[in-house]
DNA sequence: CTAAAATCCTGGTGGC
DNA sequence: TGCCACCAGGATTTTA
């Protein structure tokens, strides 16, 4: 499930074939997947507009045209990639864009979980994020602020996207898991070294994943817009059962807000 | 306010 | 081998 980490990844892939590109054609095949605006609507505002760029906001890729914005939410399974001229549709692919020289933007999702928006900035989507987490100008004091007016539980904060942009249910464990901190602890508990070693556990994993092009776990499908598999790590994600990989003692599971969550009973009081 | 549950979906899994 | 119930998960909506 793509977080932060695998939509940078796609949407760098993307930035380095698309820039330049002019979309000639649009086929819909599952219309719950165009989130707004309708079909007619989304082709017609689509077709002869040129790629100028591709970035990310959060876990939106946003490719931005000569006129508008295109908006990707990969959610669960979705995968967006450059297909080369005359490849064979596939059976999950839900929207394609022809290119003009042939090749085509393809959202391929089995689960049918992800989104598109075709939008004229890109905010009327990205307003209610929270800040983003690698920003330069987030700072800690930002940090210790947004916290201190938060009681929910580290869990439950970290996946919010309000209050923090990008983080999900992989990275919010292994971020606790480097900070050392207990997935149930409130919020506004934290001390100042709380506080800083959350702040730069956040900013490690998340670089760390990015530098390796995110996680593709051993039951998962994620594969980048190269249809290239993640080579990030994870250190309690998924391992319940088995040993903590810096005291031995048993990674426990737990459901938290109905997320399964992860983390060492020892190293993380 | 927090929080939990239901919702959308289907591929994969575990049980029998 | 086949069938089926069930689960995961992001974001939104509903209910407590």
């Amino acid at each position: 499930m793509p977080e932060l980490p695998e939509v940078e990844t796609v949407a760098r892939g993307l930035h380095e074939r698309l820039p330049g590109s002019t979309i000639t054609g649009v086929s819909v095949y599952w219309p719950r997947t165009l989130a707004r605006p309708a079909l007619d609507e989304f082709t017609a505002g689509l077709v002869g507009r040129r790629v100028e760029s591709v970035g990310r906001r959060g876990k939106y890729v946003i490719i931005k045209l000569d006129h508008g914005y295109l908006l990707v939410h990969l959610k669960m399974s979705g995968r967006l990639f450059v297909a080369p001229a005359g490849e064979a549709p596939g059976p999950h692919d839900r929207a394609v864009l022809d290119l003009d020289d042939g090749r085509q933007l393809r959202f391929r999702d089995a689960r049918k979980f992800g989104r598109i928006y075709l939008v004229d900035q890109p905010e009327e989507i990205t307003a209610p994020l929270g800040p983003e987490p690698l920003a330069a100008d987030f700072s800690l004091d930002d940090f210790g602020r947004l916290l201190g007016r938060r009681s929910g539980r580290l869990k439950s904060m970290l996946l919010n996207q309000e209050f923090l942009a990008g983080v999900g249910n992989i990275y919010a464990d292994e971020i606790l898991y480097v900070a050392r901190l207990n997935p149930l602890r409130r919020a506004d508990t934290l001390t100042a070294c709380d506080r800083a070693r959350l702040y730069e556990a956040i900013h490690t994993v998340l670089q760390r994943a990015i530098a390796a092009c995110g996680t593709t776990l051993p039951d998962r499908n994620y594969l980048d817009a190269e249809g290239r598999a993640g080579e990030y790590r994870v250190e309690v994600y998924g391992r319940d059962g088995e040993p903590c990989l810096a005291c031995g003692t048993p990674i426990e599971r737990l459901v938290i807000g109905g997320r399964s969550t992860h983390f060492c009973p020892k190293c993380q009081q």
